[in-house]
RNA sequence: GGGGGUGUAGCUCAAUUGGUUAGAGCGCUGCCCUGUCACGGCAGAGGUUACGGGUUCGAGUCCCGCCACUCCCGCCA
């Protein structure tokens, strides 16, 4: 070994010993007769310190010629501070190492941007912290967030070994089932013109484990989509994926909360209360607008749809009349937004397809809104009381058919709270984790464009037993035995009971989903087969696992806790990929390219 | 595919209404400095204002295009 301690490992119980430490140079204070090098490795750093007066000429011009980031090794005695020099801003500040040799493992160039500054380097573009991941990885922070990551992923496999589970990998050259996310394609060189698929995730597996008598199964496992990118999604990326046998929803939501008590313990030392809150679909859309609703914060959705059925103001009364409903949210001290910020929520909601955004401002004791002439006493006095309305309010209005009113006032009460917390009117301790289950989701929803039923979940998902019949004839009535985790507004996970009778799978497929039986055989025959051989009840979920340590580390990007993430165009910035190949690699492959060259 | 934001020195940012030689801090280079830890002092180098057009006597600034990064919508069974 080129080191016999770390740098955040000495102490003054060490004075005395002769020691060496390896690392990098973190910073350099030359004082022309005295030179300080601070070393950093992984666990922290250590003053050394140069004196000529003991070293050999050219040792200290060599320490003179070090620049941060040079990669050494400094072997000496570590000896008390002098009186009042101490640093009490590291823990290795009650001691120094008087270095009588330095080996240079290596040199390194002026660094494109600092790592030494936390300040300055959480600033730094992201384009050129992805461009040097390397360097950008050595930052303490960045440090923090992969040992967290790894740390979490231990804690998870002993909490499933604990539990009984087998983790059981998966292949990731899988076939393309076109009905979900858009896939990734492999070419098979020894299958001319055939292609595996990169799974969306281990689905499908996990369900024939269950048939194949594994019972209990989990794995960290990789996935891929090729969709569009965001925040918190990557083109690939790693859930915790768990499937069991013999079980009902709610050992799925024991076991869930148990690893997250299990993990909050051990990333953060903090003791979640369990059981979770549980809230409908239903619930969760009319109250927040949202199905992955941050429970935080109030300023929830009113309903108004009977107070307005006969308004003289047609724009509520008229959407009630076609089935709609009118809903209201109080933006609690909101009422000194400017008209430019009230103008932005208007396009916001219509961006989400409101045909406009109708408010009130409570100013001065007056109502100020170009609506308020058309209300009734009634109406105001029906508003007053449900919003709860005071000086300062800031009311605003949806008036759609049920889910858009929902989704429209669900989209500007975040905006509405992003505004709140950044004015510091709104208060959102960093400590404070909202956990809840959201249940009771419909097992299919319409595609008005396409003209049928698709699942919203995935097809496997289980109907609620009672439901069953109604499949053929009231789709639009079927639960399904769905679930998903939230917390703090970010959807961790989602999963549910599978269907494991062959003949509920078929129907699920070629009846409601209308899929035709022959590509019902073509993509899912071999689960169809597997599930007439003995197939065990069964469910799962599957965690997001990026997500899942974002949250952890208090980031809102899952690029902050992957090591080396694609931006959003899906491009790796430090090793240029995707990039092209070479046609005999093509030849091989059979195939034959048909874009423009660009460059 | 669509909408918003950003792009000026190695890094972080300035630059009045379109007007002199595009500035500052940090970093870098050289010199000085024996108790610093954001070391300090003196001096210096460093710019195709992302890129390509256009308008203008004159463009970092206005217009058009384009590229990259980023946020959002669509998409993510």
């Amino acid at each position: 070994m080129k080191r016999t301690h770390h740098c955040n490992e000495l102490r003054s119980a060490h004075i005395g010993q002769t020691v060496t430490l390896s690392g990098w140079v973190h910073s350099r204070r030359d004082l022309g007769g005295l030179i300080f090098i601070d070393i950093r490795d992984r666990e922290g750093r250590t003053q050394t310190v140069f004196d000529p007066s003991d070293l050999p000429a050219e040792l200290f011009e060599c320490a003179a010629a070090l620049r941060s980031e040079c990669v050494v090794s400094v072997t000496g005695k570590v000896r008390q501070r002098p009186e009042g020099t101490n640093n009490v801003k590291i823990p290795t500040g009650e001691i120094e190492v008087a270095a009588g040799a330095l080996e240079v493992l290596n040199m390194a160039d002026v660094l494109p941007f600092p790592v030494d500054d936390p300040e300055v380097a959480k600033t730094v573009n992201e384009e050129l912290r992805l461009q040097y991941r390397y360097l950008d990885l050595r930052r303490p922070e960045m440090t923090r967030n992969l040992r967290l990551r790894s740390k979490v992923a231990t804690a998870t496999r002993f909490f499933f070994d604990e539990q009984g589970f087998l983790e059981v990998e998966t292949p990731t050259l899988f076939k393309s089932t076109p009905e979900g996310a858009r896939e990734f394609l492999v070419p098979a060189r020894l299958h001319p013109g055939k292609f595996y698929a990169l799974p969306q995730s281990p689905q499908q597996f996990k369900q024939i484990l269950m048939v194949a008598g594994v019972e209990k199964y989990f794995q960290l496992a990789r996935c891929y989509r090729d969709e569009d990118l965001r925040a918190d999604r990557q083109p690939e990326f790693t859930q915790i994926d768990i499937e069991m046998s013999f079980i009902e929803r709610e050992d799925i939501y024991a076991l869930i909360e148990e690893l997250l008590k299990r993990v909050w313990k051990t990333a953060l030392n903090i003791d979640i209360p369990t059981p979770f809150k549980r809230l409908s679909f239903e619930e969760a859309l009319n109250r927040y607008g949202i199905d992955k609703p941050d429970t935080r914060y109030g300023i929830e959705l009113v309903d108004f749809t009977e107070e307005f059925r006969a308004s003289a103001f047609k724009v509520f009364s008229g959407a009630i009349a076609v089935g709609g409903v009118v809903k209201a949210i109080n933006a609690k001290g909101l009422a000194d937004a400017t008209q430019g910020q009230i103008e932005t929520m208007t396009e916001y909601a219509k961006s989400f397809g409101a045909k406009g955004l109708a408010y009130i401002k409570v100013e001065k004791g007056e109502w100020k809104s170009p609506i308020v002439k058309f209300f009734s006493s009634a109406e105001k006095a029906a508003l007053t009381e449900k919003l709860k309305i005071e000086e300062g309010d800031l009311i605003l209005f949806a008036a759609d058919q049920w889910l858009n009113a929902c989704e429209i006032l669900g989209k500007i009460r975040i905006y509405c709270a992003d505004l709140l917390k950044s004015q510091g009117k709104l208060m959102v301790p960093a400590d404070r984790f909202d956990f809840l289950w959201v249940v009771d989701f419909p097992l299919l929803a319409y595609d008005k464009e396409q003209n049928r039923w698709f699942s919203s979940h995935h097809p496997f998902t289980a109907p609620v037993a009672a439901d069953i019949p109604l499949l053929t004839t009231d789709p639009k009535k079927v639960r399904g035995q769905h679930y998903d985790i939230v917390v703090n507004g970010v959807e961790l996970g989602g999963g549910s009971i599978r269907i494991h009778r062959p003949d509920v799978q078929k129907t699920v497929f070629e009846d409601v989903l209308q899929i035709p039986a022959e590509m019902v055989k073509a993509r899912f025959g071999y689960m169809l087969e597997a599930f007439r051989f003995g197939a065990p009840p069964h469910g799962g979920i599957a965690l997001g696992f990026d997500r899942l340590i974002a949250i952890l580390c208090g980031t809102s990007s899952i690029r902050d806790v992957i090591a080396f993430p694609k931006t959003a165009k899906g491009t790796c910035l430090m090793t240029e990929s995707p990039a092209p190949v070479e046609s005999k690699q093509l030849r091989d492959l059979h195939l034959e390219l048909r874009v423009a060259k660009k460059d």
